[in-house]
This record gives C-alpha cells, sequence and structure tokens, in this order.
DNA sequence: AAATTAAGTTAGCCCTCGCTAACCGATAAT
DNA sequence: ATTATCGGTTAGCGAGGGCTAACTTAATTT
C-alpha cells in the first residue's frame, strides 16, 4: 500500500510524539499538527486499516512494524536534510521547513548522495 | 495570486515548448506533459484569467511577463538543481525527476545556498 | 457538397485532504 | 443526580487537479 505525504506526515508526527510523551493519542496529533479532529480521526483511520498504526480501545495509538518503518525513515530524511541545508548556511527555521517538504518527494538514490556528502 | 506546484508545471512546459517549436498550443503541452486535452484546457484558462498567459484567437499561447518571470524562475531551478544532483553522482535520470519534485518546494533561501554549491 | 480530422470546451466523475457543525459516550465536577 | 468536559466520530462541504464522454467548430479530404 502506498502512502502520500500526508500519511507520512502522521507517521512522522506519532514516531515524534512517542519520543516525548508516553501515549500518544489522537487529539496529540491534532494539536502537535495543527489539524482539526476530524481530519485527524480520518488519517488514523486510513493508517489503521493501512497496517500502519494500531489503535488500541482506550484510543492510544502505536507505530506498527511497517508504520515504524515509514516513520523513521522519513524522521532521518528530515534530519538529515535538515543538517545538509544547515551546513550550506540556510538559517534554521528555513533548513527545517524545506527539509521537510522534500523529505517526501526525494528518491533513495538521491537521498543517499546528499546523506554521503553530509558526513 | 499564488500559483500552485501544477500551475508552476504549466508554465515552465509553455516556456520549454517555446524554445523547441515556433509557436504552443493546449495539446502541445497536452502530448508534452502526458494530460488530457480537458485537464489542459482547464488549467490554461486557469492560467490566462491569473493574468499569467495570453490565448490569441488561433489558440496560440504566450506567457505574459509575470509568466515568464515564474517559468524562467522554476525552470532555472529545475537545471540547477538537476546538476546538482548530477555532481553528488546521482544518475541522470533521478536527477532530473527529484529536481522536477522539489523546483516547487524549495525557499528561495535554499534555492540560492544550492546554486551557490553548485558553482 | 459531404465526410473526416483536429483543437478545444462542457459536463460531470474521482480521489486527496483540509474544514465546520453536530453528535455520542465516558469520565469528572458540582 | 445533573451538568460539563474530553476524546472521538459522522455528515457533509470545498479546493485542487487529474480523468472520460460527448459536443462544437473549423479546416481538410475525397
Amino acid at each position: 500500500m502506498h502512502l502520500q505525504e500526508s500519511g507520512e506526515m502522521y507517521l512522522e508526527t506519532i514516531l515524534v510524539l512517542s519520543h516525548k510523551k508516553e501515549s500518544v493519542r489522537s487529539l496529540d496529533i491534532a494539536e502537535e499538527m495543527g489539524f482539526s479532529k476530524p481530519s485527524v480521526s480520518r488519517a488514523v483511520g486510513l493508517l489503521k486499516s493501512g497496517g500502519f498504526i494500531e489503535v488500541d480501545p482506550n484510543g492510544y495509538i502505536t507505530l506498527t512494524k511497517d508504520g515504524k518503518a515509514v516513520a523513521e525513515k522519513i524522521y532521518e530524511r528530515h534530519n538529515v536534510l535538515t543538517e545538509f541545508f544547515r551546513k550550506l548556511g540556510v538559517k534554521e527555521k528555513t533548513a527545517v521547513d524545506d527539509a521537510c517538504k522534500i523529505e517526501h518527494d526525494i528518491s533513495d538514490e538521491s537521498f543517499k548522495a546528499i546523506k554521503k556528502f553530509v558526513k
């Protein structure tokens, strides 16, 4: 099942939140991303039926193996790309914003090349 | 008036086609981009009412000053980003494809930094 | 003159992914 | 025992931007 940029952002956010909090619910995601509850509710439903997350009866959300793989991939891209822009002298906020945009678009091949360059 | 990625792609395509042919019609755009005639027809209508292109009574399309500015900006990004990926050792097709994706997303600041790096 | 082809438009569908309004059910507070 | 509040869902809208089918109109063929 192929994920849209939107789905990737949700998974990445869940990963980041799970580092900051012991539990992650839909509402946490909504706050973090600045989206409405219904938007998150639908996205969570889709990610769940896609097998990327699990939602327990209390509404606590965890990443499945698949979901975690996607989230970690995007998160790594986010960090490496941000570092890349920093290295080029781009100011912090722009570096993060741009990393966040292109982290979903770039091919594995180009990403690896940038990663190599950063190191 | 703010343009979506889609609008930018149309303008860039019109610029590229105008380098290859003496005249550009909707159908040329449709062939070049692999879109249907109605899709192009609508896009052309929007770009026209946005003041980015002009369409003469024979259906020949030209970029306005505004449209040309956008097209040339994106086209430059396309070339610089492609060159950037090439320099990192990415294979030609991937370089072009990735350039094409991120040319619309990246900030001016980051683009300038990459451009400087490429030179 | 009649028929075909070419270019463009109209109508209307589909998917993605935001949104608000309104509702439900389970705690929590008075 | 009511009433709030919290978390989540349902229903339905809107914008963006693809698509097909079918039509118009003008230019070519035959």
